[in-house]
RNA sequence: GGCGGCAUAGCCAAGUGGUAAGGCAGAGGUCUGCAAAACCUCCAUUCUCCGGUUCAAAUCCGGAUGCCGCCUCCA
C-alpha cells in the first residue's frame, strides 16, 4: 500500500524492514486531563491503520504509550492536592474509558514513562559519552543539536533559520538555545528518581526514544502522531534515537491532520474544547468515530453539530439496509429469476475500490464512498419485485453483508447489531429532544387506531403534531414505525 | 520573519495527467388513503484567479488572491 511518509513528503509504497512483521509506534497522550476530540481522531486514525496491516495479514506489534511525568500532570497535580502518580492514574483510567467507547483496539504495549526510567537514563549516559548531550551545573541534562548533522530533516528546517527565533528560557543552563532537555533536575516536590547526575525526572521526548527502543528493534517501520508532533518532538526523537544508535529510528513517519471547532482552532484560549465526553452526551460513539473518517487523515477535519448529524444519517442508513438484508435473508423460499449479468460485476467494482482506496494511503474518506455503493445496490436489489426474492439475490446478499463485515473490521464500523444500533440512535435522538418513547408510543398508537378506523383527518393531525415534536411515523405491512429526526 | 498545507456544486467530501466518486440538501417520478422509508431520474461543460508545459491539466510549472497550521506545551 501507499504510505504518505512525512520524512519524504511523498507516497511511497510501504514495505514493512522485517518481512511480514510490522513495528509501529504512536505517540499517546500526557495523561493530565480528559481526552478530547483531537485525541480520538487520532487514535482512530491509527487504530485503522493498524487494522488495515493487519486485515493485509501483517503480523503488526503495536505500541501506544503513556506520558505519566510532565509539567502538565505535576501542576494538575498542586492544583488538585494530588499526586502526579494519582493525576496520571486518573486520566489513564478515562483514556482507556473513553478509547474503549470508541472501539479503538488496544496497543499490544501500553508502556508508561515511569516504568522506563532506567532505560532513558541509559539512553542518556549514552549520548553523554557521545559527546552528543551534557550535564549542567543544575543537574540538567541538554541535548547538543548541533552535534547531530541531519537534524531538521524531518520538519524541514535547517538549524540556521531556527537559531534566530530560539531562546533560552530563565533558568535553563543550555550551551546553546537550540538545546533541549534529556533530564531535569529535581526541584522541591516533584517527582524524582536518582540518576548519575542527581535526583531528577526525564525531559518529554527521550521517553519515546526509550521506550521504542525497549520494546522493539530499530528501525521502527511505522512511527506516528498527531501533525503538531512533528516539531520539536518527532525532530528530538530522531536526533536521541539516531545519535545514540547510529541507526535509522523510523522508516515511515505518519502525522495526522488536526480537528477544528467550527473552521477555528480548538483551544483552551478560545473556550472551543470538545471533550470526548462532551460529545458523546449527544451523539453515539460509532457516529463519532465514523465522522472522524469521512475526511482524509492528513486533512484538517471542521467538527461542527452539522456534519455531526449528516454522519449519524450516514451511519443509519447504512444499518437500515443491512437490517433488511439481514430480515430478507431469513426467507424461506427462493425463486429462480436471474439477475442481470451486471449485478454482481457491479459488486465486485464497489470491493476492488474500496481495496483501492485503502491501499492509497488508508484513504478512509473514498472507502466509505463505496461501501455506498454497495449499500445502494443491495436496496436496489431489494426494491425489485422479481430479483428480490431470487436466490441470485441471495447471494447478494449474503455477499454484502460479508462485505460489510470485512469493510466495518477494518473501519471499526459497523459492527453492531443492526437493530440495536438503530434502537440506541433513536434512544439517543430522543434524549437530544427531550422525549419520551413511552410517551410518543401512545401517540403513534393512537394515531393508528384513528387510521384504522379511516379518520385520515384526525390520524393526518395526529401525524403532524407528532412530526412538531420531531417524530417521523411510518406505515409499515406489520404497523407503524416511528423514529426520531 | 521562516517552514508547510489547503482552495472541487447550496453544504460536506473523493479524485495528483486522459475528460468530475460518494453523502446531505433540492426537483420530478414509482409506492402510499395522504405521507414516510426505499428505489429510479435530474442536479459542477467544470474544479479560486491569471499565465505556461502538454495531443490532453482539477491534477504538473510560475505568479496572484484568500484561508489555515507549525515555529512555545499541544493529537
Amino acid at each position: 500500500m501507499q504510505l504518505y511518509n512525512t520524512l519524504s513528503r511523498k507516497k511511497e509504497e510501504f514495505v514493512p524492514k522485517d518481512g511480514n512483521n510490522v513495528q509501529m509506534y504512536v505517540c499517546g497522550i500526557t495523561a493530565y486531563d480528559l481526552c478530547h476530540i483531537g485525541h480520538a481522531r487520532s487514535a482512530v486514525v491509527f487504530d485503522v491503520l493498524v487494522r488495515y496491516l493487519k486485515f493485509k495479514g501483517y503480523n503488526v506489534t503495536f505500541i501506544r504509550n503513556f506520558t505519566d511525568v510532565d509539567d502538565k500532570i505535576i501542576n494538575r497535580a498542586n492544583q488538585e492536592q494530588r499526586s502526579s502518580k494519582e493525576v496520571a492514574e486518573t486520566y489513564i483510567a478515562a483514556f482507556y474509558e473513553d478509547m474503549d467507547r470508541l472501539g479503538i483496539l488496544r496497543a499490544d504495549a501500553e508502556p508508561k514513562a515511569t516504568e522506563h526510567i532506567h532505560e532513558m537514563v541509559q539512553l542518556i549516559e549514552e549520548l553523554i559519552q557521545k559527546g552528543n548531550a551534557y550535564v549542567a551545573p543544575s543537574g540538567d541534562v541538554y541535548f547538543r543539536v548541533r552535534s547531530f548533522e541531519p537534524y531538521g530533516k524531518l520538519s524541514g528546517r535547517n538549524i540556521e533559520e531556527m537559531e534566530a527565533g530560539a531562546r533560552v528560557a530563565p533558568g535553563e543552563e543550555k550551551q546553546d538555545p537550540l538545546d533541549f532537555a534529556l533530564w531535569k533536575a529535581a526541584k522541591p516536590d516533584e517527582p524524582s528518581w536518582p540518576s548519575p547526575w542527581g535526583e531528577g525526572r526525564p525531559g518529554w521526548h527521550i521517553e519515546c526514544s526509550a521506550m521504542s527502543e525497549r520494546h522493539f528493534t530499530l528501525p521502527l517501520d511505522i512511527h506516528g502522531g498527531g501533525q503538531d508532533l512533528v516539531f520539536p518532538h518527532h525532530e528530538n526523537e530522531i536526533a536521541q534515537s539516531e545519535a545514540a544508535s547510529g541507526k535509522e529510528f523510523a522508516r515511515y513517519w505518519v502525522h495526522n491532520g488536526f480537528v477544528q471547532i467550527d473552521s477555528e482552532k480548538m483551544s483552551k484560549s478560545l473556550g472551543n474544547f470538545k471533550t470526548i465526553r462532551d460529545i458523546l452526551e449527544s451523539f453515539l460513539p460509532e457516529v463519532l468515530r465514523f465522522f472522524l473518517l469521512t475526511k482524509q487523515y492528513r486533512s484538517p477535519i471542521d467538527f461542527t453539530t452539522e456534519a455531526m448529524e449528516e454522519a449519524e444519517k450516514n451511519l443509519k442508513r447504512i444499518y437500515t439496509a443491512k437490517q433488511q438484508l439481514e430480515a430478507e435473508l431469513e426467507r424461506k423460499k427462493w425463486s429462480k429469476t436471474d439477475l442481470p449479468e451486471e449485478i454482481p460485476a457491479e459488486l465486485t467494482q464497489h470491493e476492488e475500490n474500496w481495496i483501492e482506496a485503502m491501499e492509497d494511503d488508508c484513504n478512509s474518506a473514498a472507502a466509505l464512498g463505496h461501501v455506498f455503493g454497495a449499500i445502494r445496490l443491495a436496496n436496489r436489489l431489494i426494491e425489485n419485485k422479481s430479483w428480490r426474492k431470487s436466490e441470485a439475490s441471495q447471494k447478494i446478499y449474503a455477499r454484502i453483508l460479508e462485505d460489510l463485515q470485512t469493510w466495518g473490521g477494518v473501519l471499526g464500523l459497523f459492527t453492531q447489531k443492526s437493530a440495536a444500533f438503530l434502537d440506541s440512535l433513536r434512544h439517543c435522538k430522543l434524549k437530544r429532544r427531550e422525549l419520551d418513547a413511552c410517551e410518543v408510543d401512545s401517540l403513534v398508537m393512537q394515531r393508528h387506531e384513528a387510521k384504522k378506523a379511516k379518520d385520515f383527518e384526525r390520524a393526518d393531525a395526529m401525524r403532524d403534531k407528532l412530526l412538531a415534536m420531531g417524530v417521523e411515523v411510518r406505515d409499515t405491512p406489520t404497523g407503524p414505525v416511528w423514529d426520531v429526526l
